[in-house]
DNA sequence: ATTTCATCCTGGAGGC
DNA sequence: TGCCTCCAGGATGAAA
């Protein structure tokens, strides 16, 4: 469910209100979404977080990452139903609680996972109490400025774990870098996907950025000309920024940690929007199916590129 | 080595 | 009302 934009909403939500903040408690209502290392050591591994304070709340991707100054960050991939809610937010919603975090003011931060396809990582924290664990300036934005060294970092601490490792951040992916990406003869569409190759995107903003570069899902990685890679760079960019500030989309299951849903629904220009017409030309959107997932395009205003 | 596919879950929507 | 099928924002391990 939620994407780069989503995550990043959340992200700054939780930077607002708990970083400072001393853990009383961790409780852990489903263990079976701890993966790692620590997956069978989970409860003393939970419970040396217990009185630590969280330092700082980054964001790599999808993947969300809560910095103590104990001995351990907690690193959530939120599935396709996860979600923080901070106390007060949506508290008739009591089912599917997966983790609650209660704080020593009295404070709770719930983590609610509906389809439980999320997991939950102990990320070890040894010497990151220094530049890695504090929060960079954030920009004009709010958003936080997350530097090469402060990346290189996180891969890190993620690649100790086992985590799958990552592509570049797709709205701050150079020109270059994605070319070098877009090989082989796969639809663009799956490659975009590829958390790998290039990361943040998922369904949605895959195909709202085909949209906004004019390039057809099922366009082969190799026909791209040079014109359409930088194209779609800027478009994964823009796409990506307005998205965040729109506060991400909600179809049904996604809130920021306030509990507000997302605004960006109301902008989406191909997804989801099969049989409407197109905001460009007005022909009808198609649906198609590319490696198990629905692809929304439209097929006047992107043609399938060939080679000549 | 790559790439596709089923699978992990729950709930909502729509057809009959 | 009930039962059925299909669908969903993701990631992954097995199989081809």
């Amino acid at each position: 469910m939620p994407e780069l934009p989503e995550v990043e909403n959340i992200a700054a939500g939780l930077r607002r209100e708990i970083i400072g903040r001393p853990i009383e408690r961790i409780e852990i209502l489903t263990p079976g979404m701890i993966r790692g290392p620590y997956r069978r050591r989970w409860r003393k591994t939970a419970a040396a977080l217990h009185q630590t304070v969280f330092r700082g709340v980054r964001r790599r991707a999808k993947r969300l990452i809560l910095v103590t100054d104990g001995p351990f960050a907690l690193l959530v991939q939120l599935g396709m139903t996860g979600k923080f809610l901070l106390a007060g937010a949506g508290t008739k919603d009591q089912r599917h609680v997966r983790f609650t975090i209660n704080f020593s003011d009295g404070g709770t931060l719930r983590y609610i996972d509906l389809r439980r396809f999320g997991s939950l990582w102990f990320l070890d924290s040894p010497e990151l109490t220094g530049t890695g664990g504090r929060d960079s300036p954030t920009d004009c934005n709010g958003l936080v400025s997350l530097n090469d060294h402060d990346l290189d970092i996180l891969d890190e601490w993620m690649r100790q774990v086992g985590l799958e490792r990552l592509g570049p951040e797709a709205n701050r992916i150079k020109t270059t870098e994605l070319a070098g990406i877009l090989t082989g003869s796969r639809p663009i569409k799956s490659l975009l996907l590829d958390q790998a190759r290039i990361a943040g995107l998922g369904n949605i903003y895959a195909d709202e950025s085909l949209f906004d570069a004019r390039i057809h899902p099922l366009s082969r990685a190799c026909d791209l000309k040079p014109g359409n890679i930088k194209e779609l760079r800027n478009s994964m960019r823009r796409v990506l920024r307005r998205a965040i500030e729109q506060g991400g989309t909600t179809f049904s299951d996604y809130r920021n940690a306030y509990g507000q849903m997302g605004r960006f629904g109301a902008m989406l220009k191909v997804y989801r929007r099969a049989g409407e017409s197109c905001r460009r030309c007005g022909r009808a959107i198609e649906r198609i199916r590319i490696s198990g997932r629905s692809s929304h395009f439209c097929p006047f205003c992107q043609p399938l590129l060939t080679v000549d």
